[in-house]
DNA sequence: GCCGTTTTCGGCCCGACTGTTTTCAGTCG
């Protein structure tokens, strides 16, 4: 079982107790422990082995056990009793929008219902409204959620989600009396999935912008609407909110609403601890007198915290960064100068090794390596030893006509084959300036073996970049089975740079793993993997990754100098 | 169920909105 697996069955279990009426901070302890083995970097069957899982934050006796058992036996008898009290399926509705745990578990006990389909036939039977705090209305509200579930796209990429936040924020801004807005949430911080967009407006007069936004004529339904929070769905699909306060109220409201939860747990502690309250309005002082913030940095100013960029916002130790002054100084897209992955019409690129360099230029790079994939990748019309070869003639073309403004470094982006081994011989690895290597098949092998590819490609002393080093994709494709820490333990040793791929839906390494690499002190190269020049821009969503990472400028290699990148490939042989 | 710079017991962030009530419970973020 990995963590992923793990931190599900726990979340399971958070669920049926919640449904069961458990008090509630039990279940907030299963889901901090869910939380926590997702963001663990590290694979919790290392700490199980060293008998060490209780220092997985959020994990105590009673979920160590628990992990124990499911780890000696992929089964847990306290969730197969529980089930038996409370069925799986109940859980299912607590994906309908407003209904939550009381409701589920009050219609499971009182008229027997377990799922979706039944929960609708009741409705539409009327049998809804007659129960405790039930009426009319909210037999209704249950019916149009069960319809907007059927509609709603779920958590998606940062990708889809970022440039539709982005006309929707331009559509606010040009409201009558919008001072200032801008998106928060898990949009705000970058999060690979994110699951709606929420957006924080100064205005002055609040009502004329809360009515604007409800009635754009893109709605499809409103979800709710106030004094300060509004929210609606699209015909999309897509959910927005708004919140909509007073521009001297807009530092602490942004910093409210873009969270994450747990950040802005520690952040209330640290105020209450100063006994003061922080909220979306204000500043509370102990005298009851509220102290309003313009400028979110001011709010965190007022709690002793340094400003936390909101990529850190994760509750990952940026709290205790912030009080000792030791923030990172994070990467930023304007630091990258170097594009080390991409693909021209050799293999499945668009455009030809010269419009892929101009666009380089465009960008301010100094350096590009092209990097088309070699001939086992049958999909990807991958390059031959011969093929190869005749590239050599066009690079050195291009070079020509290019003279100082870039320089063009000739690679290939390596196929591991699914027996691991290499596409090219070393000779060949040898020859060319930079070698990426990545697998595109049999990513569902056993763990050893897939495991084993990686660190073949490693351990070869030509081989200067894995690439989208787990393979998954957003939203729905897990990565391979890897043992990572083998991984980065040969990556470290062999000094092999490991990728972030900046494509929205791959983000890979993703910023949990990126981080654990950097623990390791491997280097890391944010690369777009571009098969076309619109895909460069890409490059805003890897840095992104990389700031989630805690990453700054000299732990990644497209950020050095040219001379920096052409003397750290010449010394790998 | 977890956790400790007042605590190994007693807390655990805080408020908006809705629909049901007639002062509050449930849901959401």
């Amino acid at each position: 079982m990995n963590n992923k697996e793990l931190a599900d069955t726990f979340t399971l279990i958070a669920n049926l107790l919640e449904i069961k009426g458990e008090v509630i901070y039990k279940t907030l302890a299963y889901r901090k422990a869910a939380e926590s083995l997702t963001n663990l970097g590290r694979d919790a069957n290392e700490y199980w082995k060293d008998g060490k899982l209780t220092d997985i934050p959020g994990v105590g006796k009673a979920i160590s056990e628990k992990i124990d058992e499911l780890l000696s036996s992929g089964k847990l008898e306290y969730l197969e009793k529980l089930q038996d009290e409370v069925p799986a399926e109940l859980a299912e509705m607590l994906k309908i929008p407003d209904l939550g745990p009381k409701k589920v578990g009050l219609f499971y006990k009182e008229i027997g219902v377990k799922s979706i389909s039944e929960l609708k036939a009741a409705a539409e039977k009327g049998k809804l409204r007659d129960l405790a705090g039930m009426g009319p209305k909210s037999e209704t509200k249950i019916l149009d959620g069960i319809e907007s579930l059927s509609r709603r796209t779920g958590r998606a990429p940062l990708g889809d989600m970022w440039p539709k936040a982005q006309e929707l924020l331009k559509k606010i801004r040009a409201l009558d009396g919008v001072v200032d807005a801008e998106v928060a949430g898990s949009l705000r911080r970058m999060k690979a999935s994110v699951g709606d967009i929420d957006i924080i407006v100064a205005a002055t007069d609040r009502d004329l912008v809360s009515k604007h936004f409800v009635e754009d004529p893109e709605v499809a339904r409103v979800l709710g609407t106030g004094g300060i929070k509004s929210s609606v769905e699209y015909h999309s699909g897509l959910t927005a909110q708004i919140w909509v306060h007073e521009p001297a109220r807009f530092g602490t409201a942004l910093q409210y609403a873009t969270g994450s939860k747990d950040h802005n747990v520690r952040t209330r502690e640290i105020a209450q601890g100063m006994g003061l309250s922080l909220t979306d309005q204000a500043i509370i002082q102990s005298d009851g007198s509220e102290k309003l913030y313009a400028k979110e940095e001011d709010v965190y100013k007022a709690i002793g915290l340094d400003w936390v960029a909101p990529e850190l916002r994760e509750d990952r130790g940026e709290i205790q960064a912030a009080q000792e002054g030791n923030l990172p100084k994070l990467i930023e897209t304007k630091n990258i100068r170097a594009e080390l992955h991409c693909h021209s019409t050799w293999s499945d690129g668009k455009v030809s090794i010269l419009e892929m360099a101009e666009t380089a230029i465009n960008h301010g790079y100094h350096t590009l390596a092209i990097t088309d994939h070699s001939f086992s990748l049958g999909i990807g019309s991958g390059l031959s030893i011969e093929r190869l070869q005749e590239q050599r003639i066009e690079i050195d073309e291009a070079r020509e006509k290019l003279g100082d403004k870039l320089q063009l470094l000739h690679g290939t982006e390596m196929e591991i084959k699914a027996d691991a081994s290499l596409d090219f011989p070393d000779k060949i690895l040898e020859w060319l300036d930079i070698v990426v290597a990545s697998l595109h098949v049999s990513m569902r092998q056993e763990r050893a073996q897939v495991t084993k590819r990686l660190l073949t490609a490693i351990n070869n002393p030509h081989v200067d970049i894995i690439a989208h080093p787990t393979n998954r994709l957003l939203p729905d494709r897990e990565g391979s089975d890897l043992d990572m820490e083998q991984i980065f333990s040969a990556a470290a040793e062999m000094g092999t740079a490991l990728e972030i791929n900046s494509n929205p839906k791959r983000l890979d390494l993703d910023d949990v793993l990126a981080r654990r690499a950097l623990e390791f002190e491997i280097p890391l190269v944010v690369n777009t993997d571009a098969h076309l020049p619109e895909h460069m821009d890409f490059i805003f969503y890897g840095v992104a990754t990389a700031r989630r990472a805690w990453a700054e400028p000299k732990s990644v290699i497209n950020t050095w100098t040219a001379k920096q990148i052409k003397s750290w490939l010449g010394k790998r042989g």
